[in-house]
RNA sequence: GCGAGCGUGGUGUAGCCUGGUAACACGCGAGCUUGCCAAGCUCAUGCCCCGGGUUCAAAUCCCGGCGCUCGCACCA
């Protein structure tokens, strides 16, 4: 399935579109249609139901509109910024920083430091040795103009940092125990030079996020990494090996035993959406790819009609965001673990405030209190006083058998709007018979369970049709009834949009209540008595062979 | 942001060079067909990205804007 095809079958089925389509649209923003809307859901829902099924991971919901000192703390606030220059003969356009980075300098990110080092280092255009022109700045991140922060307020370039934010009301929920995770399902936004190719590179992106966090010298899960599933790995040295994660870990090839745990887990997800393990592989960011937090990071990729496309980032942050927020907001987000008991000794000032009171009379208030703010030098109206005689120091002996940490975090980031891409680049066919397309996407993602179709546009058939189609809704089924055109029409128009099945009533039902149930891929037919259908499409779904 | 190409019914395209009634296919709708895999027939619906200019006349030529595709760069 080429890259056209999905664009122009989405546009015109309604799966997605771009936004604000009579207007003109603005570019990197995507709108999710019907039947987009239902399929989108339905991964996420299995997503969801998947990661919480873990036991220890709950859910967040954090607003997108966030603070600047949040994205201050987080390093996205100095970082958010791109620094280019381009070359005044042949336009080659390089990043400012970069190549005072590579001139073997420190960088300071400022437009105006920048360019001035670029005037006094003499840089010249690598491809052509031209002059260089200004430094232009790019913004990465979506400003928002209001609010009582100075800084005004911003768009989360990602869904991480609110969780982060919040740590400690989740270690309170988790009553205090590691390993756990948050996840969010949520949307990130980031102003991209140039978003290209659909779904691909969007403005305003899905995302599903989840932190886990661990004490770093128990950083283990409270499941064992998958050891049936063979996954395709490609390491930083550029080695391709084939192996469970279970295997890669105990190999030291993923070095974080969480890390190899998530890579199994999005690995059965992705096969349960529809995505064919062979065009799936993780591959390790090389050493000069790392974000600036993380130490390890393993990318699952899919190739598609686009070539190999990043879908999902599982990374080792680290205590990098923790240890930030705590730095930034001076608050507590650490975490304890259980030590030996050992005795410690404090010193307790005691003061004799009786004893100061008699002497200083009036004056006693301003003496305490300067004191208390643990001045050394003690004075009233500028004259020094001696008041040792009022203080006393007793040791007391304190049991410890609790110490602080920052826990460190594996973050399993997935792209949602590229997994939506590569589930229907992955599943969409063209018949070779007819020529015509089909959507063989997972019953379980499929935007309805079901089409219910009348064999002839006639009143009685119409009529029963309705009937059962109302039934089906009752029952909570998804079903969308269509009497327009052929029926061969109508079940071509539903096999491009991925519906598993339909629901033919013909004459027979008239008479005994059957209907024929189809199946997408196969094409074949059961007859079956129409209240069996629920028991059919749900609870023992047919796979559309005839024995 | 630069360079190149492009923007025509719901979708895919022709027409543009050489200005003069905008075309084809599919889709969608109504009907006939009583037919199980986009069948056929009849009828109907619906389009020149936006703004300005040139001209008697602009989808067509010119300018500007917006958008898309590819390449460069970027992808934190």
């Amino acid at each position: 399935m080429n890259e056209m095809d999905q664009e122009e079958i989405a546009k015109r089925r309604g799966l997605y579109f771009p936004s604000f389509g009579i207007y003109g649209g603005v570019s990197g923003l995507y709108d999710y249609g019907p039947y987009g809307s239902r399929i989108r859901d339905n991964i996420i829902r299995i997503w969801k139901q998947m990661m919480l099924s873990e036991g220890n991971i709950a859910e967040y919901d954090g607003t997108a509109i966030t603070q600047a000192s949040v994205l201050k703390a987080s390093g996205h606030y100095d970082r958010f910024f791109d620094y280019s220059v381009e070359c005044k003969k042949c336009h080659t356009k390089y990043r400012a920083d970069h190549l005072i980075e590579e001139a073997g300098f420190e960088v300071n990110l400022s437009q105006s430091w920048l360019d001035e080092k670029i005037r006094e280092l003499n840089l010249k255009c690598k491809n052509c040795g031209g002059e260089l022109g200004p430094v232009q700045i790019h913004k990465l991140m979506f400003h928002v103009d209001q609010g009582n922060d100075q800084e005004g307020l911003f768009l989360r370039p990602e869904t991480a940092q609110g969780i982060f934010i919040n740590f400690k009301e989740y270690y309170r929920f988790f009553r205090e125990k590691l390993p756990f995770a948050i996840i969010q399902v949520g949307r990130g936004y980031r102003n991209e030079i140039s978003p290209r190719k659909a779904l691909y590179r969007l403005r305003e992106f899905n995302m599903m996020e989840c932190e886990s966090f661990f004490d770093p010298v128990n950083e283990k899960w409270i499941r064992e990494p998958n050891d049936k599933e063979e996954i395709k790995f490609l390491t930083n040295y550029g080695k391709e090996l084939t192996m469970s994660p279970k295997e890669a870990f105990d190999k030291g090839i993923i070095k974080s035993q969480p890390l190899a745990y998530f890579i199994g887990k999005s690995f059965q997800f992705f096969l349960r959406i529809g995505i064919d393990k062979e065009k799936l592989r993780y591959r390790q960011h090389k050493k000069d790819e790392l974000s600036h937090y993380s130490s390890d990071t393993w990318d699952a990729e899919a190739l598609t009609s686009i070539g190999w496309i990043e879908i999902t980032g599982i990374a080792h942050r680290g205590n990098y965001d923790l240890s930030r927020h705590i730095e930034f907001s001076g608050r507590d987000l650490y975490a304890q673990r259980t030590i030996p008991q050992k005795k410690v000794y404090e010193d307790i000032k005691e003061i004799d405030f009786a004893g100061i009171r008699k002497k200083f009379g009036k004056d006693a208030a301003s003496l305490i209190m300067q004191i208390k703010e643990g001045k050394k030098e003690i004075e009233i109206n500028g004259a020094k006083v001696d008041i040792s005689e009022f203080i006393s120091i007793r040791k007391e002996e304190k049991i410890v058998d609790r110490e602080n940490f920052i826990p460190v975090v594996i973050e399993p980031s997935f792209g949602l709007d590229r997994i939506i891409y590569t589930v229907i680049d992955h599943n969409l066919h063209v018949r070779e018979e007819s020529g015509y397309n089909v959507l063989s996407i997972p019953r379980e993602i499929s935007p309805y369970d079901v089409a219910v179709l009348p064999l002839l546009s006639n009143d009685d058939m119409e009529k029963m049709a309705i009937h059962i189609f109302q039934d089906l809704l009752l029952k909570n089924i998804n079903a969308i009834y269509d009497d327009s055109g052929s029926i061969g029409k109508r079940y071509a128009r539903y096999d491009e949009v991925g519906i598993t099945y339909d629901v033919t009533i013909d004459h027979d039902t008239l008479k005994d209540n059957t209907v024929t149930l189809r199946h997408r891929d196969t094409k074949e037919q059961i007859r079956i008595k129409f209240d069996e259908i629920e028991n059919r499409i749900r609870f023992y779904p047919w796979n559309g062979k005839i024995n």
